[in-house]
DNA sequence: TTGTACGCGTTATCAG
DNA sequence: CTGATAACGCGTACAA
């Protein structure tokens, strides 16, 4: 087993020194046609390549950049790793994951462990339990080493960053005025706790788009759902809960959710209660995966583009990192959603 | 703005050697109780970490392992990569994720971007590309440089390192076998081309138990699908190809699809066409996603544990990475499937 | 008890 | 045209 060949074996081997290969390799002006010749002869031969690690100690600088998530085994954050990596590998870095498994310290020790030099900057999603204690000191920590970080999806007002997020909000309000449109009367909400802050903001849109229809408020028809629970798990948990809710006001005629399994358990449950859907319910969920896609009946679903918000997560922290110019302006994109419509509406 | 702190700044800074504060930090003996407590105190004060960078190309080791996949998007390769990442945390090493999206040369390039010093071992399923091309170099090449390479899911038999695989023939093998001891006497396939070593396997696994059985091969009831084709995006395509198989063979009572994308196209097949399910057609897929699970009915279906398989390839690849004795002796984990029933069988 | 020197692999600068 | 030297940040064998 023959090791990777270094400048200093072909300079011993070829009896020059080593910064002479490093120039003939460079195609250096510097250096004699007939020793870069013999050089570059050699080192084909034996397969050179520079060595990255000795490159990013040099040059202060590692070409790879991390993208720290909460979960990985979701469609969601899988999408949003591959528009990164696309655009990351295209401008010349490696992607490193990490992932915090929506635990807070788990989310500081991969941070930490990376900050030391491992990469060049973060991309990063935070996970629930940071959102709940509200801790961001890790995150001023990093920035304030000069590693910059773009946050997306799971964004933190405090922290001043680059960040891409979704129009949650608005999103939210467009599907609901959607079920409005389409005649429902009373629509009930599956949503989260408030901390979760996308949940929040999905359902403030809910509430929008019925006070602009000037639609009651009624208060059964909405179920806030602990979210720090793993319903993958425990689908009777969830089934059961939105039961209560088809029970507890009997006019439900549409619901809106606020992620797809959400969405999914809801038309099972109005199935299994004899409801028709879309005639008799009509859904619409959140954040486009393959289940809603696949459901029968296919779920209308609201679009998050997430390679979409990977891409520019990736060239937003590229840029900062190729930018010299140390701006202290940050940017928020916000990417559209658009409403996918399918089976589970009129 | 400040940097990362350094051994010299803190030396310069406190008026002593870079030795003595780095062997102060390390709680040498050698060090007076004294300067250490003072070294250590600024060290903390200002949050030194060692930089990684400098580790590695002092120690010529990375810590960092790579795990290259065909795909993200994909409920199995993302498990895979949470199994990966779970070992090789606990064990001290940070993941990078590269993905070959199919093709042999992204796989080729990324496979020399990373060798080049930047990670200390590989874990890796080979495109469909690579598959057809039968074009291995990478892999030997990476090898005889003293890289190790774990290979999963789709391995190669050429080459020769650690494999974690799945028991594929006898997977398949098992679920036909269910389908006929519910009662099923004219078993559809619905399967991909042999090129790709998993589809071969499974198809192989069909025959197999047919044959056990005594049962008849109808060539009528097998269907190999190509799959270089996106049937994700062309999912009509896939449906009236399926269509197509129901037609060919009136008699169909059971169906084998060698993953989870076709199984659930079955089902909505041949429920369009008329038919009940598990009733009149019994329906086992393979690879337990989240469609499987969500489908309804929810789908039949060979279990192959990605995660233990994620799990299984970094503990042989670390193991292999921190054992000195350079052992020449390569093993093939078997993961064994098991069947997991749901609604559409009987 | 502390400091010096070296090496990991590379490139840039400067001297020959 | 070529080579020696320093530097990136660290750890350690050896010298003082």
């Amino acid at each position: 087993m023959k090791r990777k060949i270094t400048l200093k074996q072909i300079a011993r081997e070829l009896d020059v020194s080593i910064s002479t290969v490093s120039k003939a390799l460079r195609n250096s002006p510097e250096i004699s046609e007939d020793t870069k010749q013999k050089v570059q002869a050699f080192a084909k031969l034996y397969n050179y390549r520079p060595n990255n690690i000795a490159l990013s100690l040099k040059n202060r600088k590692t070409n790879t950049i991390a993208i720290l998530i909460p979960e990985i085994v979701h469609h969601f954050f899988s999408k949003v790793i591959r528009g990164v990596e696309l655009v990351a590998n295209k401008r010349g870095y490696n992607v490193i994951v990490g992932l915090s498994n929506e635990s807070f310290s788990k989310e500081v020790i991969n941070m930490e462990m990376l900050a030391n030099g491992s990469i060049d900057g973060f991309i990063l999603s935070i996970s629930k339990e940071t959102q709940q204690l509200q801790d961001y000191h890790h995150f001023n920590e990093t920035m304030s080493q000069g590693m910059p970080i773009v946050m997306f999806d799971r964004v933190v007002n405090e922290i001043n960053c680059d960040k891409v997020i979704v129009d949650d909000f608005k999103g939210a309000k467009n599907a609901v005025n959607k079920l409005i449109s389409n005649g429902c009367k009373h629509i009930g909400l599956i949503t989260t706790n408030d901390y979760v802050s996308v949940g929040k903001l999905r359902t403030q849109g809910y509430l929008e788009a019925l006070k602009e229809n000037k639609m009651n408020l009624e208060a059964d028809l909405i179920l806030k759902l602990e979210d720090n629970m793993d319903y993958e798990v425990h689908l009777d948990a969830l089934e059961s809960e939105i039961e209560g809710l088809f029970k507890a006001n009997e006019k439900i005629d549409g619901i809106f959710a606020v992620n797809e399994l959400y969405a999914l358990s809801a038309m099972k449950v109005a199935r299994k209660m004899g409801h028709n859907i879309p005639d008799n319910i009509q859904v619409i969920g959140f954040t486009n995966g393959v289940l809603s896609k696949h459901a029968t009946p296919s779920l209308s679903t609201v679009s998050q583009h997430a390679q979409q918000m990977g891409e520019t997560a990736a060239d937003l922290l590229i840029n900062r990192l190729e930018n010299d110019s140390e701006e202290e302006i940050y940017q928020t994109v916000v990417i559209e959603t658009n409403l996918i419509e399918r089976e589970s509406t009129k």
